[in-house]
DNA sequence: CTGATTTAATTCACATGTTAAGTAATTAAA
DNA sequence: TTTAATTACTTAACATGTGAATTAAATCAG
C-alpha cells in the first residue's frame, strides 16, 4: 500500500471513467435503435459505401476479432451489412446494405447532437486538445516505452 | 455519412485507443500473476487492510455489480479475499487475506515501476494533466448536458 | 407493529473482451 | 512445383459488460 497512486490520480482509471462518462451520452441512443455501442462503431465505420475487410475494420472500430466475427454475423441476420467477393479469398469484405444505410443515416442525426452537446459543454478547443493529447500518449506508448 | 467526424478525431474512439494503450503496459504483468485487469483493480482497492462494501468497491473501481459478484466469488475461491460480517446484513462487506496483501505486495512493486516508465516517457506534468483534464470532463458531463 | 417501499446483492441472459487453438487460403522456400 | 511458413479469419473457453428480474434485509408509512 502506502505509496499507491489515489484511484482518483490513477490513469487508467481516469480513462475508464471519463469514457464511460462519454459513452453513456450515446448509449440510450444507441440501445433505442436496438443496436449496441460496439455493434454501432462498426455501422459508422462502414457509412456511405465503405467495403472493409474484417482486420482493417477490427482495427479501426477497436474491436478484437472474435468480437467481429461474433457482431457480423449478428447484423448480417439483421439485414444490417452484407458480405462481397474478395480477391483474397481468406478475407471476409464487407459493407451496408440499404437498410444498414437507413439505419445509419437515422441514428447519425441524433448522435450528432450528442456529439455537439459534449463540445458544448466541454468547450470546442478544450476537447480538441484532448482527442490529440490521448493519441499523443498512444503514439509514445506504441513506440517505445 | 459526409460529415461523421474521421474516427481518429472522434473522442470515444481515441479514449477507447489511449486505454488499450496503457491498459497493454500492465496486462502481461498482471496475467504473470494469474490475474485479470479487473480482478487487479478490486485487489489494488482493498490493499492496505482496506474493508469495503460491494457497492463502494464497484463505483472505486469501476465494475458493474454482477461482474463484481463473480470476481468476488473467484477471488475468494482464490484466497486472496474474505468477507468480513457488516452491520447491515444485506452488504456483502470483504477486505484483502494475509496471501491477498502478499500478492498486491509483490505486484504493486513492478506495477509502480511501469508506472514510472509512461510518466517518464509521456511526461510528468502532461500526464498529470491529463488526468486532470479526463476529470473535468467527466465532471461536466454527470453534471448537465 | 404490519404492510408497502426502498436498498444491496445476486442471478439470468446475452453481448463483448481476451487468449489460445484451429482452419482455409496465400505466399515463400527448396 | 511441392512443401513449409504465413496470413485472415473462425471457433472455443472463460472473464467481464450490460440491462432486467429476483431475493433478502432494512426503512417507512399508517
Amino acid at each position: 500500500m502506502a505509496d499507491a497512486p489515489r484511484y482518483d490520480d490513477s490513469l487508467t482509471i481516469a480513462l475508464l471513467r471519463a469514457r464511460e462518462a462519454v459513452t453513456a451520452q450515446f448509449r440510450d441512443h444507441v440501445a433505442a435503435g436496438g443496436m449496441t455501442l460496439t455493434q454501432w462503431r462498426v455501422i459508422r465505420a462502414l457509412a456511405g459505401g465503405t467495403e472493409l475487410d474484417t482486420t482493417t475494420l477490427a482495427h479501426r472500430c477497436v474491436i478484437l476479432a472474435p468480437s467481429l466475427t461474433r457482431i457480423i454475423k449478428t447484423l448480417e441476420g439483421r439485414g444490417l451489412i452484407k458480405k462481397v467477393p474478395a480477391r483474397d479469398k481468406r478475407q471476409r469484405v464487407v459493407r451496408l446494405t440499404a437498410d444498414g444505410e437507413a439505419m445509419f443515416t437515422e441514428m447519425w442525426a441524433v448522435s450528432k447532437t450528442r456529439y455537439a452537446a459534449i463540445e458544448a459543454a466541454f468547450g470546442r478547443a478544450e476537447m480538441h486538445n484532448l482527442v490529440e493529447t490521448l493519441n499523443r500518449l498512444r503514439a509514445v506508448l506504441e513506440e517505445d516505452v
